[in-house]
DNA sequence: GGCCGAAATGGACGCTTGTCCATTTGTGAC
DNA sequence: GTCACAAATGGACAAGCGTCCATTTCGGCC
């Protein structure tokens, strides 16, 4: 009866929506497929219809996610000067920007971790900061301290990568349980300072530097 | 009272340590009451017996497994050399033990961080690394930095304080999603990295200095 | 041995869950 | 206009949920 047409696919994304605002505000516990499909406007069959079963649908809502994080950070990364300090720069800066990190992004990154054990289909998007985001800085850092005199640089550029990723990690969670008290420029300087201590002559407490020795 | 009594006190404790058991190995998703007294060997109405409801029960956990970290790491405190670089180090290191971090423990914490938002009753004892761990920290950074030239000290404390905090959570994220490919010593190696850069006076890379600048 | 009150039991309650399916609605082809 | 089929609906279902409570068990005291 309408004559805006209901567009077929598009009810498909509206489920993923509403399962991602139903997690990010009152946890994945409390979210059922009656509340979904409230919160979407449609109806009860519409999930088996275009889902297998409710954990498909959360599934497609973790993808969903995962894919919006990369394409975003793949974004940045590609606008970004090429030297290694930048990429890293623009990584970091864009994991920590208002974009990058909201609440509810956090929450539905959290969220999914945890659920991971109890629907398997999650898995391969639960874990934001995978092999994929790791080799992003592995490659950068391996390209700093293979100049540098380091012993080791392959394994400086692991242990880097490590510990950049589980400071930003951490960083997440610090915003998520104390949202208002979280400063982004000051997790920013963190993470710099931290840098800036590993590879001072490639990073001050600002950010990325041009070569200065 | 004989003190081989049927015990009032102890199936309090059974119910919770079946409820901790069953959250880190098949999810609070799944962690139902049938669940918890299935494990527990006891009967239904045993919850409400000795708890108001599911959710204080949840709670209950919670605080016995926060307690549990801060004895642990508090026993560690006490028994370091008093220098700060060194309390510092005993509380890393205790945080990364093999009693300290283990799965269960990790997706215990993990879990109840999640569950505040649909169970309230959890907030005081999700967040494991609270400002009680800060403080302790900040502390020692404090004393530390306030004999360097640094031109804030207490700025800087509290950023090494963030970021060391930060970085300890995220490597228990790590542990979590890939429990198979941690390395304890790799992951305090990284932590002391970090501190070694910013603190080169009073770390290296095995752990804290004594003072030798 | 008999009694009392606390400890413990487990069946039953009303609700909500995820899933299913017999219908109805809407669109494009002929 | 009519047909065919996909999209969408929402009521019904059994199973499982957290909670409650009438009943039974049991140790300590007279």
């Amino acid at each position: 009866m309408p004559n805006d047409l209901p567009p077929r696919q598009d009810n498909r994304q509206i489920l993923i929506d509403a399962t991602l605002a139903s997690i990010a505000q009152i946890g994945l516990i409390r979210t059922s497929v009656t509340e979904i499909i409230a919160r979407a406007g449609l109806s009860r069959g519409m999930i088996h219809l275009h889902f297998e079963s409710k954990e498909s649908l959360l599934a497609a809502a973790a993808e969903h996610s995962y894919d919006r994080y990369y394409n975003r950070l793949e974004d940045h990364l590609n606008h970004s000067k090429t030297a290694p300090q930048f990429r890293i720069e623009a990584l970091v800066l864009c994991d920590l920007s208002e974009d990058g990190l909201t609440e509810d992004i956090a929450r539905t990154n959290h969220e999914f971790q945890s659920a991971t054990r109890a629907f398997p289909l999650l898995a391969p998007f639960s874990d934001t900061r995978d092999a994929r985001l790791r080799t992003y800085f592995e490659r950068a850092f391996e390209e700093i301290t293979r100049e540098l005199e380091d012993p080791d640089p392959a394994l400086a550029a692991r242990d880097l990568t490590t510990g950049l990723v589980a400071m930003m990690e951490g960083l997440w969670v610090d915003f998520l349980l104390h949202p208002q008290d979280f400063d982004r420029q000051k997790a920013a300087r963190i993470v710099f300072r931290m840098l800036a201590g590993a590879l001072p002559g490639h990073f001050g407490l600002l950010g990325a530097r041009h070569r200065a020795a």
